[in-house]
RNA sequence: GGGGGAGUGUCCCGAGCGGCAAAGGGGGCGGACUGUAAAUCCGCUGGCUUCGCCUUCGUAGGUUCGAGUCCUACCUCCCCCA
C-alpha cells in the first residue's frame, strides 16, 4: 500500500484520494526533495462549495499538514467559459456579477482548512480571472494554439461524452480545457506550481495543463486526480434531497451538516472516517469494524470531526448535543433549527411546512400531511386546514414541527 | 445541397388509436421494520383559494367541439446520399 516515499503522497494514498497519478514516481521523489507547490482550481458557480469538494479541500489541507505549499486557484475567469466535463449540457452561463459574489461565498470557506500568509508552506488563494481576463484572443491563438490539436481534444472524455450523447458542444465550452491547460502554466511560471490535483473528471483538463508546461516552456508537472466519490449505494456525494449539502452555514446549518454525516450508511464509514477526518488510521480502522448498532458511534465520531472541521469545535458539540435530546431523549432541543412566524395571526399548517423546507409547495406539504408525515410538538396531525397559533407553543415557548423522523423545527413567535 | 429519423411531466430514462395531468421504470420523499444504516414491503411524486380551476409534451402558427397526437414554418440533434 505505501509504496510511497514522500509523507505527503503516503497519506494521501492509504487514506484513499488517489485515483490517477500522471507520474507517479516523479511527484513522489519531487516531493521528498523538498517543498512542493500544487493547485486545485475552484469554479465559482454557485455561492458555496458543497461536501462534493470537500475531497479537494482536503487534499490541499493534508498537503499543507505534509510540508508542502498548496493553492486554491478560485476560477473566476473560467467561471465565465463553463467546464463541460462530466454534462450533458451546457450550464446556463453567469453573469460576471453573479460569478463575483459567489466568489466572495466560496473563498471563505477555505480559512478554515488552510493557513494563509507568506511563509514557504502557507497556503495562497489565486484567481485565474488575473489573467484570463486580459488575454488577448489573437495572440493567444498563435502563441498556445499550435500546442493543441482537435484530434487529441476530440479524444478526451469530456468532449467524447458529450458527442456520444448527442449533446451539442459549443465552441465557448470547448475551450474550456485549453484554458485549464493555460492556468497551470500560469501557476507553474508565477509560483513555481509543479502539481495539479483534482476530481477523476478533471484528468484530462489536467493533462492537457502538463503537456502544454512541456511543449512551451519544457517544465515538467504533475497531476493527480481523485476517485469519483459516491456513496455505497451509489449516490453522488454531497446530494440529499433537500439539496446539495453546502458548506456554508448560511445555505445550511451545521445542525444539518452534522446530521449529513451521522446519516452516512455503514459502508461508507470507513471510507468516510479516511477522507473527511483526520484521524489516525488505526483509530479508524477500529470504528469501521464495530458491528452491528455500535457502528452509530463511529458515525457521531465522523460527523463530529467533519463538523469540527468546518465549522468549528463548538458547533460540532452543539451539534452532537442537539442530535443527543432530539433523538435519544425525544425532547424538544433549543438547537434545533428555527423560524419565526406570525403565530399571533396564525399561520397555516400548509404554509408552515413551506416555511420550514420540508415542502417547496403547499401542494406537496398537503400530501405530506395526508401521508401521516407532519407532527406538532410530536403528535401526529391530520387535518391540513390546522391553524398554528400562540395556543400550540410549548413549554419552552416554540412550537416543534417536525416531518419524517429526521427533520425538525422550532418555530417561534415573531 | 438531397433523403430519412428524433426532441414528452424543468431529476433522469421512457410509452403515448385526436378526449391526457399524460402508461411504466429509476431516483427522491413519507410510512412500516430497524440502529437517525442497508435490504424489503406500502404510499406519494405539476400548481392553486382542490366536488373545481390553471399551466405542461423543442419554438411559433394552423386545422378541429377538442391536439403530446394531424398540417405549416423555424430551432437543435442523429443517420444515409452528395
Amino acid at each position: 500500500m505505501s509504496q510511497f516515499k514522500s509523507e505527503f503522497l503516503n497519506t494521501l494514498a492509504t487514506r484513499g484520494f488517489v485515483h490517477q497519478i500522471s507520474d507517479a514516481e516523479g511527484l513522489d521523489a519531487a516531493a521528498v526533495a523538498g517543498p512542493i507547490t500544487g493547485y486545485i482550481g475552484f469554479d465559482a458557480t454557485a455561492s458555496s462549495l458543497h461536501a462534493g469538494s470537500l475531497v479537494q479541500i482536503m487534499m490541499l489541507r493534508w498537503m499543507q499538514k505534509t510540508g508542502h505549499r498548496p493553492i486554491a486557484l478560485m476560477g473566476g475567469g473560467t467561471t465565465k467559459i463553463g467546464d463541460p466535463s462530466g454534462k450533458d449540457e451546457a450550464r446556463k452561463l453567469l453573469t460576471v456579477a453573479q460569478i463575483n459574489a459567489n466568489l466572495d461565498g466560496i473563498s471563505r470557506v477555505f480559512g478554515r482548512f488552510l493557513r494563509f500568509g507568506q511563509g514557504p508552506t502557507d497556503a495562497l488563494m489565486i484567481n485565474n480571472a488575473d489573467w484570463l481576463d486580459r488575454l488577448n484572443y489573437i495572440d493567444f491563438l498563435r502563441d498556445y494554439g499550435t500546442h493543441f490539436t482537435i484530434n487529441r481534444m476530440l479524444s478526451f472524455d469530456s468532449v467524447k461524452l458529450r458527442l456520444d450523447r448527442e449533446q451539442p458542444l459549443t465552441l465557448l465550452e470547448f475551450n474550456y480545457m485549453i484554458l485549464q491547460a493555460y492556468d497551470f502554466l500560469e501557476l507553474s511560471r508565477r509560483q513555481a506550481c509543479v502539481l495539479q490535483m483534482g476530481g477523476s473528471d478533471q484528468w484530462g483538463n489536467i493533462v492537457n495543463g502538463i503537456e502544454l508546461g512541456r511543449r512551451v516552456d519544457g517544465r515538467q508537472l504533475h497531476g493527480l486526480t481523485t476517485p469519483l466519490l459516491t456513496t455505497a449505494s451509489g449516490a453522488k456525494m454531497g446530494k440529499t434531497a433537500a439539496g446539495a449539502v453546502w458548506l456554508s452555514a448560511d445555505l445550511l446549518s451545521p445542525y444539518d451538516y452534522w446530521q449529513y454525516w451521522r446519516n452516512a450508511e455503514d459502508a461508507d464509514v470507513g471510507r468516510f472516517l479516511k477522507l473527511y477526518t483526520e484521524l489516525p488510521l488505526a483509530e479508524i480502522a477500529r470504528l469501521a469494524a464495530l458491528g452491528g448498532s455500535e457502528i452509530n458511534e463511529a458515525k457521531k465520531l465522523l460527523a463530529n470531526e467533519a463538523t469540527a472541521l468546518l465549522h468549528g469545535h463548538a458547533a460540532a458539540v452543539a451539534a452532537a448535543e442537539t442530535a443527543r435530546q432530539t433523538f435519544e431523549e425525544g425532547a424538544s432541543a433549543a438547537g434545533l433549527p428555527t423560524i419565526s412566524l406570525d403565530l399571533k395571526a396564525g399561520v397555516g399548517l400548509l404554509q408552515a411546512c413551506v416555511t420550514a423546507g420540508f415542502a417547496s409547495s403547499n401542494g406537496e406539504a398537503r400530501r405530506h400531511v395526508q401521508g401521516g408525515a407532519i407532527r406538532v410538538n410530536d403528535l401526529a396531525v391530520s387535518d391540513e386546514k390546522m391553524t398554528l397559533g400562540l395556543g400550540h407553543l410549548n413549554a419552552d415557548g416554540a412550537i416543534k414541527l417536525s416531518m419524517g423522523k429526521k427533520k425538525h423545527v422550532l418555530i417561534k413567535p415573531l
